[in-house]
DNA sequence: CTGGATTATTGGTACGACCAATTAAAACCG
DNA sequence: CGGTTTTAATTGGTCGTACCAATAATCCAG
């Protein structure tokens, strides 16, 4: 299986691993600058590329950070070190966000509809005390004191509706694509917050797939599920991906290039 | 920030981020192999160390993995982030197969929904291939002789409609979710072999969600596909299991009246 | 047809060279 | 002499090539 990697080692996974140490050790301090990559390369006795290769991982990691003439300099906030893969990509990939949505708009629409013909009066219940959470909370306004209590209730509401839809299939992927999303939905919220008027139409969608899931109108709640999505997802206007346009041009120039020849 | 003032773009960066593209649009499967450094790097018109430094990146990410003298892959850790939290519980109750089948026919139909509306020429011309291939060997009747071919010519049919959706999200559950359905399929197809008239009503169905996405009939491509996969779901005593889920919910009802004395 | 040896393929490491951005030093001028 | 410009050295970024080592494909003897 995965684990069945033999001892060997990638030598600049060794590299790195050293880099790191030397970091927590003390040895290299945040904003301090490593040698030139060709004395370090020296220095442990390996050749530049494969040091390259290292440092780059590390980067990667946001452990390290380079300029070019400048020099290589260990990151200052240490905490912004580990980011998860998928985090990461949600950032780059602003398609990818779209995607996201997209499938959350079926996903939870659908288990809203499943929840108000199959819940029973114990999960109306607990979807109404989630419901009461989020509506206090919002009812504070944009308050970065209790922002983080509100996403958190956000998120309970809608995972208290995909489980009364009593399929496993829908708790935990809407579980597992609420783990992922979370910042995600953190930058979002954050974004609208001084918005009053998006913040009351935000408590007004929140209302509306309560109202439909305890009445339990099926079509209702998809409706209402979908309209909230499309809010979120038109609300987090298309980020410049101009950039990440513009730097595959240029590797697609390289193709053509290369192309040609 | 940390993108303060980070104008330039190492070639590594842009190297690994297209290579991210490749994978999230399915270009490159989990599971995949990649092309030679040598040739993918003659191919991306860029030096193999810049290259490397792309994939070592990936690599440390988690995203993909290589072994001296094999070949570099894509991991398929991918999907294991979503799959595992009710991957191996689908292995080990089988009476979530009704849940399964819902949730299915929930995915499916959207996708191919989506997929009516977005399908490019490209995407039609390989889902008319799938289907001609089906129907051909589905031509040929219940034979136990080209029966492993039929249900890998069905999934392969299904999946190619999922990836016309253009969206990761469709086309990566459906895929995890084939290999979990894989035998689960295979046994149901083996049971109505023998009934001529359900076979012919597969044929149809088929017929019926390739000739609404070829004609771009979103809302058809989406009811043909919920009707197979309750034709589905109805040949293989599916009603049991509702029943069995039902009586679930009844159950919990009554530990949650139970519950609230 | 089997199994071991051989060959080809492919990732791993290395050296060296040149380019481009940055920084620091030197030269210049008012 | 002070400030600015020019120049040179430093340093990361990219490239090409060569060779090694592990793996996979092929071939051949038995």
């Amino acid at each position: 299986m995965s684990a069945a990697k033999i001892a060997v080692q990638r030598l600049s996974d060794t590299i790195a691993h050293e880099l790191e140490r030397r970091i927590l050790d003390g040895a290299l301090k945040p904003g301090d600058r490593l040698q030139p990559e060709r004395e370090l390369a020296a220095e442990l006795g390996v050749s530049r590329p494969s040091l390259r290769e290292a440092i780059q991982k590390l980067v990667s990691k946001g452990l390290l950070h380079s300029r070019q003439g400048g020099g290589t300099y260990v990151t200052d906030r240490l905490e912004a070190g580990f980011t998860d893969p998928w985090g990461d990509m949600l950032q780059k990939h602003p398609n990818l966000q779209a995607d996201l949505l997209e499938f959350r708009a079926m996903l939870e629409s659908e288990a809203a509809a499943l929840a108000a013909r199959r819940a029973t009066d114990a999960d109306l219940e607990r979807i109404g005390e989630a419901y009461a959470r989020v509506e206090a909370l919002f009812a504070e306004g944009p308050s970065a004191r209790v922002f983080e209590e509100q996403v958190k209730a956000d998120l309970a509401f809608h995972q208290t509706i995909a489980e009364a839809a009593h399929n496993v299939m829908f708790g935990h992927l809407t579980a597992s694509l609420f783990r992922v999303t979370h910042e995600h939905i953190d930058l979002n919220l954050r974004h609208l917050r001084r918005l009053e008027e998006d913040w009351l139409r935000l408590r007004d969608q929140h209302a509306a797939i309560w109202e439909a899931v305890r009445s339990r109108d099926a079509d209702a709640a998809r409706v209402a599920v979908r309209r909230h999505i499309a809010f979120v997802e038109e609300s987090m206007q298309a980020r410049a991906q101009h950039e990440a346009r513009e730097s595959r041009t240029q590797l697609i120039r390289r193709m053509e290039k290369a192309e040609s020849h």
